[in-house]
DNA sequence: CTCCCCCTATGACATCTGTCATCGCCGGCC
DNA sequence: GGCCGGCGATGACAGATGTCATAGGGGGAG
């Protein structure tokens, strides 16, 4: 019995060379490949596979967002996700997503075969190395608003911007980004956020 | 003839399967493969292939500074960048480094394999894409020191970790860094940072 | 030689940011 | 009911940042 694998990245390179291998055991078959979020939600609910594949950075929806997409339509049909760089919050997000495998791109095609099995019979397989970073980075210390407001001070904006897009008086936006600020030991909100993306708390 | 290739990627899954479809054309040979900046240039040292196709992001080295190393070392080997997110920048230090080929990674495997054939052939070929990004973005209006203090503001620290890293007076940091954010038309340092990281002026 | 641009620096000023104290409101928990 | 924590806000203050004028030295172009 073949498992039928969705494929999904935004790098066509990566993901007609990843067929072509996957396509190689016998005992899977890419049903499907789609380069976006939408599209690769289109895909899943045109031809049902077993599996889907996803890359965590896509354009139009990432990997994530797909996956939950997936779960509720159709509950059948396992996710995983695939990345390059994989931070502590993706793999929180991803499992609370209901996503079944989590694995870097730096794993052999062969091992990402036998994952997918696994995946496929039930069980769930996360990288050990992205498990044990997630651990070490333990929960977020962040208020839903700190967050929140951090986020928005992520491209630099400066307060009375970040006020205007949270509808927040600024003096309350200076407050919540001193309080982060604080909470992450950093030494200005600039570095706050670097360091609550490596952690994944935004 | 058969094309002997190196291929450097520190994404296994990517590097495997890419090596795998490029072994199916008959006129291409893959003799080598590493997984980091270093490891390519011994492996380029060792195999002395005739093209050498590096992905730019690579732990030890990027591919940049590999083709510049290669280019000293191995005038015969052909030097070619893949990428998966090109900025402007990169492709300008590319082909300053000698570099014959840039493409993104959402071409074919297909594809690719033209393009290695055309470089080990003795042409050059940039993503026609990429090259309009380049060209639309244009010289930087930034000096030396305007672009290196920029670089220094990146990860967000304060003026005063500037002015000790580069050696500056606080005082002069800020006027490179208030000229360089009015050059860029930024709101404050930190806008002006991402805005010259996207036009890989830093 | 002169002009111009870059590098470096200082001082002054206005504004922005970070921090703290304090307040009221609401909702959950003991 | 009382306590606590999060949310939203205000006011005040110190320190950081952005802007501008100014100035000397050096190097390249005309």
């Amino acid at each position: 019995m073949t498992v039928r694998v969705l494929l999904a990245d935004d790098e066509h390179l990566i993901r007609g060379a990843l067929a072509a291998l996957l396509g190689l055991e016998d005992d899977l078959e890419v049903v499907a490949e789609a380069a976006s979020g939408p599209e690769a939600i289109a895909m899943a609910r045109a031809h049902r596979p077993d599996v889907a594949v996803l890359d965590l950075q896509m354009p139009g929806a990432d990997g994530v967002r797909v996956a939950t997409a997936l779960r509720a339509e159709l509950p059948g049909c396992q996710t995983m996700i695939v990345t390059g760089h994989g931070r502590p919050g993706h793999l929180k997000r991803a499992l609370a997503a209901g996503v079944r495998g989590f694995v870097p791109k730096t794993v052999s095609a062969q091992r990402l075969a036998e994952i997918i099995r696994a995946v496929h019979a039930g069980s769930r397989y996360v990288d050990p190395e992205l498990a044990a970073d997630a651990i070490s980075a333990g929960d977020s210390p962040l208020t839903a608003r700190e967050a929140e407001v951090l986020e928005l001070a992520a491209d630099g904006a400066p307060v009375a911007e970040i006020a205007r897009r949270a509808s927040l008086s600024p003096g309350t936006v200076r407050n919540y980004l001193s309080s982060a600020v604080s909470k992450l030991g950093a030494e200005n909100r600039h570095t706050a956020v670097r360091l609550a993306r490596e952690r994944g708390w935004v």
